[in-house]
DNA sequence: GGCGTATATACCTTTTGACGTATATAGATG
DNA sequence: CATCTATATACGTCAAAAGGTATATACGCC
């Protein structure tokens, strides 16, 4: 299996995981929200599923994808040993990103 | 310039950084430890140093190269969005929130 | 100035990966 | 069962990127 940063290197990718780090959607939502041909977002999905980074639950004929947070987790720790370089005080920057995820939660409920 | 996932795709430049994260290295002290050809050493490195990661100074015949912070900034900001995925602060507000995915989590976990 | 060391670049070859088009599968619906 | 919708796959083409070899540049030292 490729490496996780090998999966991330295309943009469409990216875009996807981050449509999909919102909520759950079928193949038709992203191909629609992204402007992409159809078997180009099933094949970018594919790689992300084999990869891990994403998760399809069957819903009739649609395919609803969701993130899996494996292979975040191997970026997230690469990243670590570099994190010195620019975040002195590492526990004030977990605050504030727990307090911009709680927020973005709050958000989804309203929904 | 090229995104930052697009150059951390390649395992020898994550290799390089990685040494970097350490301490400044010379082209052929990385050389040494990856026992790659040096052109190659090289190439990564104006590759790694074009799109920001590294920099070097000239000391005699010799550049050292070192970790510079901005592009992993960026890697890092990208990764956030998906840190609730598996942050472990989960508060009973948010557990609440999350319950269909807490679910799909739950189901992983067991492995 | 000639030579050794350190690093960079140029050029060619090969591989990998993305894209487009066509087609296959699978379920829903009348 | 015929057909429509949703998604996946197969195949051919093309371009970007990596690797290898040779060579250039730059500095230090005798």
């Amino acid at each position: 299996m490729p490496a996780p940063f090998t999966i991330l290197a295309e943009p469409s990718r990216r875009a996807i995981l981050t449509l999909l780090a919102t909520s759950e959607r079928s193949v038709g939502d992203l191909e629609q929200q992204l402007r992409l041909p159809q078997p180009s977002v099933s094949k970018h999905l594919r790689i992300l599923r084999e990869a891990g980074f994403v998760q399809a639950r069957v819903d009739a004929q649609r395919r609803l994808y969701r993130i899996r947070p494996e292979p975040f987790m191997q970026v997230d720790a690469w990243l670590a040993p570099f994190r010195r370089f620019w975040a002195p005080h590492l526990d004030a920057l977990e605050r504030h990103l727990d307090r911009v995820e709680s927020q973005s939660r709050r958000r989804r409920k309203q929904r």
